[in-house]
DNA sequence: TCGTGGCTTGACCAAATGGTAAAAAACATC
DNA sequence: GATGTTTTTTACCATTTGGTCAAGCCACGA
């Protein structure tokens, strides 16, 4: 019997790992920016420099890209809930967390436009994640939060709302960012008063 | 010379209103679910209930519905922003707006849809209405809310910031309502909870 | 250096898409 | 009921779209 099982699928190529790479990229640029029904095959193959059927040498199908796409990101979009320890101190945490939340929006905007996107159209393709990944989550979540109210930790209110006020603001800066660049034209300064901004708000609310 | 001049256009006969309203409120329909691209000539021809050669009698093109829809939802966005007064008790004045968009959310769903998709898709045909119409009304509300600020009846805090907080919560509801009821299945409580919540949230935020 | 298996391409296809032209039907008005 | 106007339909078109297929290319180990 060999020492480790002989793996299903051969590791892939260096230029597997490339192309592969290189088409993600370009779907979640075309996604993000369009949803799944208005994004085309031919304007992913060509921002990701590859012909198209070349790249359905590698996925089968629009809706395959898409589906690996949303579930990479979904363990990225779990990630800082995660780190939310009951051991910390609990203002602490949740600030981190929403903290965390607003650098994710910064850096990954195009992946917080593909989800905006997905739910706004009625999660047809990420529902059963939503329920089997976050569900449980948001659930465990919430009770922890709830013991931390009752210990008088925090000013006590509604957990689920609380975790739904946090993702509306943080994510509204990626997702709006065109009205928001529109409202204030000098992006840096922006960021930098939201972060303040944020952090304040939740700092006050939080407050018992 | 006559009393009234002739109007350019003859008055729309009462078909004509039918129609065009079926058409609108089908393309509202499926322009907020799959956003412009997404959204195809055929579904709103048959969710209208018309042949799609008779839907383009009424409107030049696809672009057309859509930007008849964007122009008349821009004014029924704007709306409870205008109602802010300056000569009312300013936390009542705050809330009453926050109240008023979350009644929004709950009211017109597809409209809040409608507009977040065009916006996270980078406002390509809403941007000219966004510069013209509600940066000159933010910038004059923003003034509005310093003056609050500054004169001791609210909590100091970026105006801007307090206007994007608001907006991204109360849309979320309407937005993101496909996570929420995976997350909250009883919907008609999650809404009296939100409802309450948002309330506390912004009334803690704002008092001094 | 020579196969050989993974990678790439050009040509192609059926269905869907946005839109048009003209005739037919429905309607209003006299 | 004749007449002109508005509304609707039928048939159609060019382009785009997601996807296939067979043949060719090329990297790499023997």
């Amino acid at each position: 019997m060999p020492q480790t099982a002989a793996p299903a699928v051969k590791k892939p190529s260096r230029i597997q790992l490339r192309n592969r790479r290189k088409i993600l990229d370009a779907a979640l640029d075309v996604f993000s920016q369009h949803g799944f029904r208005g994004a085309t095959l031919d304007q992913i193959a060509e921002t990701a420099g590859l012909s198209k059927p070349n790249m359905l040498y590698y996925f089968d199908s629009k809706e395959a890209i898409h589906v690996e796409l949303l579930n990479a990101l979904m363990a990225e979009w779990l990630a800082p809930l995660e780190e939310m320890h009951p051991d910390g101190a609990p203002l602490d945490e949740l600030l981190g967390y929403i903290t965390r939340k607003m650098e994710m929006s910064r850096t990954y905007p195009r992946e917080s436009r593909l989800f905006a996107n997905e739910i706004i159209q009625g999660a047809p393709r990420i529902l059963p994640d939503l329920n089997q990944r976050l569900k449980p989550l948001f659930d465990e979540k919430c009770a922890l939060i709830r013991t931390w109210m009752a210990a008088g930790k925090l000013a006590p209110m509604d957990p689920g709302q609380l975790l739904f006020s946090i993702w509306a603001i943080t994510q509204h800066y990626a997702d709006f960012d065109a009205q928001v660049q529109v409202l204030m034209p000098d992006a840096d300064a922006a960021w930098e008063s939201a972060r303040h901004h944020v952090d304040t708000l939740f700092r006050k609310l939080l407050t018992p």
